[in-house]
DNA sequence: ATCGCACACGTTATAGCATAACGCAATTGA
DNA sequence: TCAATTGCGTTATGCTATAACGTGTGCGAT
């Protein structure tokens, strides 16, 4: 799923998580946008639901947030498993992958005959900084 | 943590959970038990915080659901990280464990220096049943 | 014994996250 | 040109979770 340009609302809501530099909630987002012409929830999400799609944002299940894709130049929807990393306490998230990881999983999946769709990996903890 | 004798509302709470044979969110508990005598979300959530802490229970944070565990003799917190394969057909959760997973994470998070204190593995799917 | 503390509990209210359902406008392609 | 698709705006609603307050009970320390 290659990202075909983004209509005016997607480009707002992604512009915007670009610029944070931790994950936003949908209604975070919203109310960054008012001055824009935003209104009303579905406005975001609607957006969001795209972006997502498209792999150039992610969604953090744990925190109900939403974050843009590291390296968006890239397609990330090929690089397997998405895993994140979230601080607690200053709200930074790292974002990696781990083929062996993936491996493993794999091959669970593959020995329970489960179809995967969709795999979440988040740590949620201190980062280096905060830890200290 | 290991699990002190539960309280009559985590008892409730937990039995719940036991009988059901797939997640349930808070709301549904709630319901499930307003002939006991059940009036407020908070009922739920306070018990629910307890049994995750005592580890008999798990949290699906993909789903906002809560699930029993599913070898709630032993002591879930020491088998390393939790993983889950959530069924989006028939709702089937099956819970598992990786040590080579948690390996691989750990190094991670030990390269990064990140300090982990809760992490998240669910795979969203269909189980070879519903797959068919 | 009784004071103080911790904890479970009950209740009301509110905050935060997400989607249903309707209608309109623009685009596209048969 | 017509039908189908997609994006957009709006109102309303539903689901998930917690804040804040007060009550009662058990239990150890003085």
């Amino acid at each position: 799923m290659n990202a075909p340009a983004l209509t005016k609302n997607q480009a707002l809501v992604f512009e915007v998580l670009e610029k944070a530099d931790g994950p936003l909630s949908a209604y975070t987002i919203l109310d960054k946008l008012r001055d824009h012409g935003f209104r009303a929830p579905l406005q975001v999400y609607r957006a969001l639901e795209k972006l997502l799609e498209y792999g150039v944002v992610h969604r953090l299940e744990s925190i109900n947030a939403f974050v843009a894709c590291a390296h968006p130049e890239q397609n990330c929807h090929s690089h397997g498993i998405v895993a994140f990393a979230i601080c607690e306490s200053c709200g930074h998230v790292m974002e990696f992958h781990d083929h062996e990881v993936d491996h493993r999983l794999m091959d669970w999946t593959r020995g329970k005959k489960f179809k995967a769709e969709k795999t979440t990996i988040e740590i949620r903890g201190l980062c280096e900084a905060c830890a200290a």
